[in-house]
DNA sequence: GCGGAATCGAACCGATCGGTTCGATGGGAC
DNA sequence: GTCCCATCGAACCGATCGGTTCGATTCCGC
């Protein structure tokens, strides 16, 4: 419950986690403390998500997510202090397994068009997968309740994409093959650009909108174009 | 689509609706029938925004909605069926009404720079503000429970103001002051960048993230000159 | 095989909520 | 003044939910 608690936010742990079903002879079944066992905990993070996607935070009751994990419900509040926290880290694990491989893009050697458009691509259907519209709308329907819960959801993810995005950005204007005046917004334009009319009507709309690959890279490359028309040295001050 | 619905949304009836407390005369206090006082309705309607903006769909109660209102519970549920529809009755109001202004200033004589930038800012401030932000927070979050309200908020809000941004783009490329290719993505992406890091980032961090005026005109002046830049024909193609 | 601890499972508690009911009230229409 | 009816207000109902309790069970460590 919020103690002087050490967990302290982690960098993006990547993948670092499979501590159960994956390795047969790593940790096979030791005995674990009351509410230490990693695949314990995993199960009901798991059943968590399956609970709190279908029916959203407060319409998925601890009985649902019981019965999703398979787990008696004493064990669940061993775990998790109370339905908050057990969403908390839900979020988070969540969140942080997300944003890990979209970054990572971001430092590839290739020319920036093409970093960018893989980068852009692999942000935009990370965003807009189903799992991850669902997760966004419950984080943001419960900020007013849990403003921690999204400010950090926000400082994570959009908000450290922005930076890494911007460090980018810089390299390239010292190499002179970029002309933006101002690198970090340059960069929030660019992440804004990469879903534009795809995230938000996803987010509202929900299945009634979907989106195939055809959007995601017509989406992106309007958004390369867009950037390399306006700031590019090289290619994009020409016809069209 | 999706439905033979007879309800076909009305074309924003912008304002239309003030006969309680501002005409002291117009129509004094004629007895109604039961359910149908455009003033009581006016009043639940008043007492639902309060309580529900206040602590959402779920956590505000039809007793907030009661004492914020002033009215009975009985008066309440004979003028709204249940819960749901009270909201949604509330969500289509406001959307309604906000939305009505902002895509006014799309037909102003400027020159689209000028017409951009003020109806960017409008748009941006009116989406950022306060109140929105927790009324998008709420529909949002309450779009796996009730889709069809989010479906009408995006195609009433977003969607439209796409179409009429793109049908003014269009007129600027038949004038030859715009080259862009696409206009209904050059229109999605504008829409989309007027609030570029700013939005999200309210949606996700509520106060904790507040934005000033020059927020505002910072964002949407690298707007109007990213899209200036890159299509258009008059003074976007020289130096800085 | 034994002891012990983690987990199970099912009942249980107090509180809240959406929605209903019904007699009292009060203000317009005549 | 009188009737009428929309509204009031307060109690009430059934259901659900978050969280707790506690004896039974299972399984690891030895």
């Amino acid at each position: 419950m919020t103690a002087p608690d050490p967990k302290t936010e982690p960098e993006i742990p990547a993948g670092a986690d499979s501590e159960d079903g994956a390795g047969p002879d790593a940790a096979p079944a030791r005995r674990h403390a009351a509410g230490a066992d990693p695949a314990k905990r995993a199960q009901i993070l798991e059943g968590a998500a399956q609970a709190f996607l279908e029916k959203g935070f407060d319409a998925a009751s601890m009985e649902d997510v019981r019965r999703a994990a398979g787990v008696s419900k004493g064990t669940i509040y061993v775990y998790f202090a109370d339905k908050a926290e057990l969403f908390e880290a839900l979020v988070a694990d969540k969140r942080d397994r997300m944003f890990a491989g979209v970054v990572a893009l971001l430092d590839a050697p290739a020319p920036l068009p093409e970093t960018l458009t893989r980068f852009g691509e692999a942000l935009c259907r990370a965003l807009c997968s189903e799992d991850v519209i669902r997760a966004q709308r419950i984080v943001i329907g419960a900020v007013a309740r849990m403003p921690q819960m999204g400010e950090r959801f926000y400082r994570v993810g959009p908000s450290r994409l922005h930076d890494r995005l911007a460090a980018r950005f810089e390299r390239e204007v010292a190499a002179g093959r970029l002309a933006v005046p101002d690198p970090h917004l340059a960069a929030v334009q660019f992440i804004e650009l990469v879903s534009a009319g795809l995230w938000r009507r996803r987010l509202f709309c929900g299945e009634h909108a979907p989106l195939d690959d055809a959007d995601v890279a017509r989406t992106v490359a309007a958004a390369v174009e867009l950037m390399m028309r306006a700031w590019g040295r090289e290619e994009g001050a020409g016809g069209d």
